[in-house]
RNA sequence: AUGGCAGGACGAUCUGUCGCGGCUAAUCUCCGCUUUUUGCGGUGAUGGUGCUGAGGAAAGUCCGCACAGGACAGGGCACCCGUCUGUGGAAAGCACAGUGGGGAGUAAUCUUCAAAAUGCGUAACAGAGAAUAACCGCCGGAGUUUUUCUUUUUUUUCUCCGGUAAGGGUGAAAACGCGGGGUAAGAGCCCACGACGCUUUGCGGCGACGUAAAGCGGGUACGCAUCCGGGCCUGCAAGACCAAAUAUACCGGCAGCUGAGGGCUGCCCGCCUGAUGCCGGGGGGUAGGUUGCGAAGAUAAAUGACAGAUUCAAAAACAGAAAGCGGCUUACGGCCCUGCCAUUAUU
RNA sequence: GGCUCCAUAGCUCAAUUGAAUAGAGCAUUUGACUACGGAUCAAAAGGUUACAGGUUUGAGUCCUGUUGGAGUCA
């Protein structure tokens, strides 16, 4: 599987979503929490989408980096799904952590779902 | 050399391995037209073929413009904004250059205010008085009283009338300053010098204004109105286009009080109810999509991760485009250039 | 993203058109009353008027800028 993320691979539209926040499972590990659902009707190939709240960083500079750098650890570890998925992560810790914290937290998360 | 002031430029670059948004050569799929191929147009997919991809403030949303919709015969009132001068500018609570007061600094320099005339209002507390000022005081006159044997003069007490802004504990602000003359006492009442304002003239300046002379004048500060200039309202979530589902104006067809349809039911019978039901077209319009949209440009939103090198040193500070443009304001590590000022030292 | 608005005592609100000790209710503390508590009565404390500048003799009020919060438009 290659280590890419296009546009395809990322779940979008308001209706998606929410339906995702209501029936999606809950998960978390570290400085992420996550919601799922496992193997959706619709597609091949798994979906996802990164959220950084306001209430924790006022400046947008900061919650770019943070769905970068979260977007970066699961481009790089999405070979560990089994299965197709649709995945919403929310980043919760209360400071910018550093790019190997998340990649843990990213294997711990990944590996729960499978 | 140290410290400071002003102005300007910058806001990392390069290499490697992965990765992202947009456009695109090319290839493939499907559809339509022409149809022998071919060609043309469109949809979608791949796309390392190439190009391009965050800021000086992208921020705050404080001004202004353009654009869009709504309102609008014309004019006025009301309301809001602006206010020294010139130039630039589409305009601006804009920029640049200047004028005149006040303030800060040894200085370079910085900062703040500003039009004209008329009318009206306010000036708490304190204070005699805060704007056509007589409470005390000073002066004059009349009366009264006291001193005296009596009268006159002088002195004292009180009352009344008048003059007077020189003095008086206040206050943010007290009716030009100071000297002389003058006077019953006083006063720009008069004079000299000085400060201020207005007018006229000369000179300089496009102008605000400066300067010189002459004449005139004498109550301060702030606010409001008139006056002059400008302003319709709302904002890209504006607005335009396409358009599921559901309900449906309207039109057509079919069935229908000789019972359609509905309720009880898994189905039939049966019972109850009693006028619309079904199909098609169709307009507005919701979800959603397209556009508005740009020499970055999406529609949950693109610039990142890791490793290394460079400038003394860790690329570190403030910070991420969501419609565009011109300004303002606010935040900010560091570096470079130019001019100037103060202090110290040397020649 | 655009637009509109708010901030005063621990809480809820006043303070006219700028005028001097910023006020009221509840809450708090102390005292009285009571055998004790509640209620009541009396008194006290509590404020850099969100922050920073400016105008003014004088600012909660007027002007500018920051900070925090709320509402609204699909």
């Amino acid at each position: 599987m290659p280590e890419t993320l296009p546009k395809s691979e990322r779940l979008r539209g308001q209706t998606a979503v929410s339906a995702l926040f209501e029936h999606g499972k809950g998960l978390s590990s570290g400085c992420l929490r996550c919601k799922y659902i496992a193997s959706p009707a619709h597609a091949d190939a798994s979906r996802i989408v990164v959220s950084v709240p306001k209430r924790l960083f006022k400046r947008a500079v900061k919650r770019n980096l943070l769905k970068r750098r979260i977007r970066e650890a699961y481009r790089r570890q999405k070979e560990l799904l089994s299965a197709p998925c649709d995945i919403l992560f929310v980043y919760s810790a209360p400071e910018v952590l550093p790019y190997e914290v998340i990649y843990a937290d990213m294997t711990a998360i990944l590996q729960k779902i499978c």
